[in-house]
DNA sequence: TTGACCAAACAAGATTTGTTGATAGATTAC
DNA sequence: GTAATCTATCAACAAATCTTGTTTGGTCAA
């Protein structure tokens, strides 16, 4: 889209999109495991320096994961309120309640 | 990604990779009061009809919404059971219990 | 201070994604 | 039959995304 959706459609729309990637995926699945620094990360998924930077920042902008600087290292961890809201997104598209599966007018009529 | 994640992960990408686009949220948003059909979608979104039907092919293809022929018409309707998928899946990604927030032991040591 | 190390940022290229406009198939109305 | 309608698909282009390699800045050790 060019254009403005609701606000809510944009966060929705940049949350879906950081998840939408195999290796920010497996990332957060690390993290689950608790906090860990960039090159834990680039050790044990076996990525580029630079590429791992690059998604860490795409979850970080997307406020899925916060970081934190100690000495030459930088921690990443997994901020769980984020993925609230993506829990939170996928119960509000849920059909309304009462909706029938099949309608029974026809449409354009 | 080039290559061979979990099937589990391929799926997940292919679910948050439906959702993350505003047209696509719109047009589930509008399913959510039940089944449209693709010129009724047309008219609300005024959206191109090769817009409209590139985006539903995506959430098809995903298993987000199915699909009904009738005459000349097709509707389209949530399929609930993929949003409970994505609903799981933000909750699978949940820190595991008993995690530290900020680790004490410090990495490549 | 010098050199090693960690991580972010940049540049360039390949790939993927989304848009528009045109075409084609199927169904209904006349 | 022919024409109109609805939708999927295709081609072409623009824009966004991801990857790799390089550069840069900051921190620590000797």
């Amino acid at each position: 889209m060019t254009t403005t959706a609701r606000p809510d459609t944009d966060r929705s729309v940049a949350l879906f999109h950081a998840l939408s990637d195999a290796t920010r995926l497996e990332i957060l699945e690390m993290l689950r495991a608790g906090e860990r620094c960039v090159c834990e990360l680039q050790d044990e998924l076996d990525a580029a320096q630079s590429r791992l930077s690059f998604h860490l920042k795409v979850l970080r902008e997307a406020g899925l994961v916060a970081d934190r600087k100690e000495g030459r290292w930088s921690y990443y961890r997994i901020v769980p309120e984020a993925l609230t809201e993506v829990h939170d997104l996928a119960v509000a598209l849920q059909p309304r309640k009462g909706t029938l599966p099949v309608r029974t007018t026809g449409c354009c009529t």
